[in-house]
Formats: structure tokens, sequence, C-alpha cells
DNA sequence: GCCGTTTTCGGCCCGACTGTTTTCAGTCG
């Protein structure tokens, strides 16, 4: 079977690493990380694009040169040229670039004067001291290499934005707290609502920025402080989360919240399309020469470019900025859009409250209705419901909406697909419900064939509703099984089946990338939040949150609209 | 290696901080 694409991003990354190393055309690198990110950002597999006979080349940082090893790549699993790069430089040196003050020049130094090709070989010529004799290495910076050298071992990590967010909003309190602070915001992934953060990039407004900088380094919470300068300091948390601290003054601050927002790749071509007009942006305005034409909010810097001011969750060049150009950008959907939760658990079965808890919790949320939909008895860890007590529970949500006012129930499933295509319960009780959710428990390591047969003959019932959690991924845990998503998205459309946006915070699935595919493919969607208790139902917060950097406007869910709606466009 | 309402060649975002330097390279975001 052909690479996936983020096995083809991984090569591209590899390559760029390795040229990077070796001294190449910084370009020619840049190239190589263009590409790697637009596979990555594709949401349709290059395996499926080139049997269907597309020209890649149309994708954007992909030429002949590109288009072709994608090619080869996909037919030998292998890039004759990043093997012959191995060749030449041993392929555990793109390793080291993970050290902290370790970049291609520096590897390369000590590679060509010591032969280290690893992490072990590093740590010896540290010790030893005979790493001193490179010019350029001093105490501080061996300190801080042995230092890297520790972390490597846990490198890489990121933090899922629940996780981050106590952080960053205590921190923004702790910020704001300070005398002659005028303006806190966090910037970077935080605010463009990504799944997971790197670090927490906090931008200030003050009237003394140096004031600031020295009641940021005493935060209680702070590990260590990496650097400290007039504008700029960064600091590792006690959990090792790594928090930037960026102060301008008030004029800048749009252009500031701007660039340190990000994406890098969004803030690289608008800064482009500054240069064609003959000016140039930074963190500080927008600039014709020495004189400063604007800046101070974003959505004037946006506006100097003939752009719509742009959401920081579409900031991810993924076409945003030709849309903003256009006039064509989503209006995204809103928290306060949506109407009801289509995906709840009980005490029936794995729930943790009763449902009138549950629809009580809900109605204080604002909402119009909830779904029940408790497990299926396939799923006998949750006490899954058979038939019988699924009727049981029927009657007794007919009994609750009787005595509820200002909400209603909606009786459902969250039917097992098994693992030959067919539902856990019988039709005739389906039928029954207000909705059916499929959902995949198990198997998980099926064919891409086999997988994609089988939630293909689930989503041909004709009672399923919405397809739950449709890659079953869990961040930082299980990575997605593997399915042909564009045979899921057709079926889907032709079927009338719903996609799940699961707001679980450790599931997010569908993926933003996904969601914005899927909805080019005219896929509906509803955003639910699996809530097992009263609690759960906020995660409602973060599914909406991945649905707009999905490009999800209020008519591309089914949740925003009325219960009355609602039933119609359930009955298939 | 990509890309083109100035260009098929000659560009390719921009600035801060550190450490090791005697004016700046390397790294980072």
């Amino acid at each position: 079977m052909a690479l996936s694409n983020s096995e083809i991003a991984d090569i591209f990354n590899q390559m760029a690493d390795m040229l990077e190393i070796k001294g190449e055309n910084p370009f020619k690198v840049r190239a190589y990380r263009n590409a790697a990110r637009t596979v990555q950002n594709l949401g349709k597999s290059l395996e499926d694009l080139v049997e269907s006979g597309m020209d890649l080349t149309k994708l954007p940082g992909i030429g002949a040169d590109l288009s072709d090893a994608i090619a080869e790549i996909l037919k030998t699993r292998k890039f004759s040229k990043l093997e012959a790069l191995k060749k030449e430089l041993p392929p555990g040196l793109d390793k080291l670039l993970s050290i902290e003050g370790l970049g291609p020049k520096r590897i390369r130094q000590l590679y060509d004067t010591f032969g280290i090709t690893s992490l072990e070989e590093l740590a010896e010529a540290a010790k030893s001291g005979e790493i001193y004799s490179l010019k350029g290495f001093g105490p501080k910076l061996v300190e801080k290499i042995l230092k890297g050298i520790q972390l490597a071992k846990k490198a890489g990590r990121r933090f899922r934005f629940d996780v981050a967010k106590p952080f960053a909003e205590e921190l923004k309190n702790y910020l704001r707290s300070f005398e002659g602070v005028l303006k806190v915001e966090v910037a970077g992934s935080y605010r463009r609502r990504k799944e997971t953060v790197g670090d927490l990039d906090i931008l200030v407004v003050a009237k003394n920025w140096e004031a600031v900088t020295e009641w940021f380094v005493k935060y209680e919470k702070i590990k260590e402080v990496v650097s400290k300068g007039p504008t700029r300091s960064t600091v590792i948390l006690r959990n090792d989360l790594q928090v930037d601290l960026r102060s301008v003054a008030k004029e800048s601050y749009g252009s500031a919240l701007h660039y340190f927002t990000g994406s890098k790749a969004h803030n690289i071509k608008i800064r482009k399309m500054a240069i064609e007009k003959g000016w140039k942006i930074n963190e500080y305005g927008v600039f014709e020469k020495e004189k400063r034409l604007g800046g101070s909010t974003e959505k004037e810097l946006y506006e100097m470019l003939g752009l719509h001011y742009i959401e920081p969750e579409l900031r991810e060049d993924r076409g945003e900025i030709e849309a903003a150009l256009q006039g064509n950008l989503p209006r995204l959907v809103k928290l306060n859009d949506i109407r009801g939760d289509l995906h709840i658990h009980t005490k029936w079965t794995d729930g943790h409250a009763t449902i009138e808890q549950m629809a009580e919790a809900a109605k204080k949320r604002g909402y119009d209705y909830i779904a029940v939909t408790d497990h299926s008895h396939h799923l006998t860890v949750a006490k899954g419901l058979d038939e019988k007590r699924l009727r049981e529970q029927m009657e007794l949500i007919d009994s609750i909406n009787e005595e509820l006012e200002g909400i209603t129930v909606l009786k459902g499933i969250e039917c097992d697909i098994l693992e030959d295509g067919t539902m856990d319960l019988p039709d005739s009780v389906l039928k029954e419900l207000d909705l059916v959710i499929g959902a995949v428990h198990y198997k998980f390591n099926f064919s891409k064939q086999e997988q994609t047969k089988r939630i293909v003959k689930a989503l041909q019932n004709r009672y399923l509703n919405i397809l739950a959690h449709p890659t079953g991924r869990i961040i930082g845990h299980r990575n997605a099984y593997e399915l042909e998503m564009s045979e899921i998205f057709r079926v889907c459309k032709n079927e009338g089946v719903f996609m799940e946006i699961n707001a679980q915070p450790e599931r997010l699935d569908l993926n933003d990338i996904y969601i914005k595919a899927a909805k080019e493919d005219g896929i509906k969607f509803c955003i639910s939040t699996d809530a097992h208790d009263q609690m759960s139902l906020d995660f409602m917060e973060y599914g909406v949150n991945q649905a707009r950097r999905g490009w999800v406007e209020k008519e591309d869910l089914v949740n925003t609209k009325s219960v009355e709606e609602l039933k119609k466009v359930l009955k298939r």
C-alpha cells in the first residue's frame, strides 16, 4: 500500500533537515518545508488524487520536481534524493536539530570535526570539553546543549488546548493585575484555537515595558527563565510549558497581535502582499520606507491590503487570504448558534447523571434540545443497552418530555458498527428512534479497505443519521484508523448521513483539515460533546473551535436548527 | 525548488536575543 500524506510530508521535512545541514540553498530548504505543509494540510489522500489523474503542480508549493517526487514516493515508498543524501550525511544528524541552541551550521561543525551523529556522542564531546575547541562554542552554549540533550528525550511535546487553557487564563489575569498594563492577549496557536499548542505567546501593551517583564518572570509557576530582553522574554513553567512574553507600544498592538498570532505561513503570505505594494510589514506596523502608514488594529492591517478581516482560526494559509480578497470568507459558527447537543450518555450506560439531570444542565446552557444516545449492548464494558432496555428508556423519555418545560429530549442511541458493517441493534428498533449515531469502538486495526468497507456498509443503513468520531483518533494516544476518507465523504453525502465533530478535547474528531475537505464535498455536520456528565456539556466550546478551524458556518450544522427543522432533516 | 497584472531569471518575511565576539553569526519564532 502507498504511503499516507503525513508520511510523505515527513519525507519532505527530513529532506529539508538534511539539505539544511548540508548547507544547501535555504530557499530550496524552504520549498521542501512548504511542500510538506501543503501535503499535510490536504485533507484528501495524495494517492487518490494521483489515481484520479490530478495535476499535482496545481497545488501550492508543488512544482514539476516535487510532483515527480510524490509520484516516485507513492510508487516506491522511497525518495531517491533523500536516500542519496543519507549516503552523504548520516541520517541521525537531523535528530540533533531538536536540541535548543543547535542549528544546521553548528551540527555540521560538530560532524565535520568530531564525526558526531547522535545525542550520546554529542553529550560525550560536551562533557570531555573537546567541544570548546570549536569556534563559537563557549561555556554557556555547552551548558545549554547539555540541558537540551536531557530535554530531547521528552521533546516534541505539545499541550492539548484544554490543558493549556487554565495556564493561559491564569497568566493573563496575573499580567492584567500589574499596574500600567493596558492590554493582554494570548496570541499564537492558542488564539488560532489549534487542538494542541507548543507554547503560549502572550502579548502585552503597558506603560512601562521593563517593569512588566520583571513582574512576568516573578510568576510563581515559573521553573526557569530562558531569556529576558526589553521587548521579549521566554520562560518555562513547572509543567514544561514554554511561555513567550512580548511587549509593544499601543500603536503597534494590531500589527504585533497579527504577527504573534500567525500562522507563520499566513504571515509570510501577508508580508509578500505588502512587498508587492512597496510596503513592509513587521510587528510594529505597516511601513513605506521609514514612514509608518498604519497597523494599530488587525482590521486596519487587513484593509490596507484590500482584505476583509480574517478570523484567527482561519489563519493557516489554507485559502483564507484568497477568500478574503474575493470577499468569500465563511461566516464562522459561534458557540451561541448551537441549540442542542446530540450525543449524550446517562447512567443507563456509562454516564454519571440521569436523563433529567442532563436535560436540566443543557437547559441552563440555553439549549432547546438534547439527544440521549447511550451505548448499544455490544459495548459490554459500558453496560450497553439491548433492545429491551432501550425500549424501556424510550418510554421513560416520553414521560420525561411530558414533565419537562423549555427543552426537548430526543430518543437516540450510539449504536456500535459491528466488524461486518452491520448495526448492533435491529432496524425494527432503530426506526423508532429520533436519531441513530453509528460508532466504531473495536477492530481499529483493520486494513484501509476493510475499515472503509465496514463503515460504508453502516452508512448505507437507512436509519443511521450521524457517524460518531469518524476517525477514532485520541490525541497523543491513538492514531486515526486507516480510512479512504474521500469515499466516506462521498457515501455520507449520497446517503444524507451527518458527520460528527466530537468535542471531547482529546478526540476533536473530525479534525480541522478533514472538516474543511468534507465541507467542500457538501457534507453537513453536528458538533456533539459525547458528555458523560453535566460539566462535560461545556466541551461544546472545543468542538466549535475545531469547526471554525474547518471553515464551518451555522448553515453547515444540524444542531443549529430548531427542534422541528432538526426532526425533518433526521428523516432519511 | 517554487513562482510570475513588472519577471521564465532572480527573487524568496522580518526582527529579537544570546553568546561569543570586538562588529556579528547563529538560532529562534
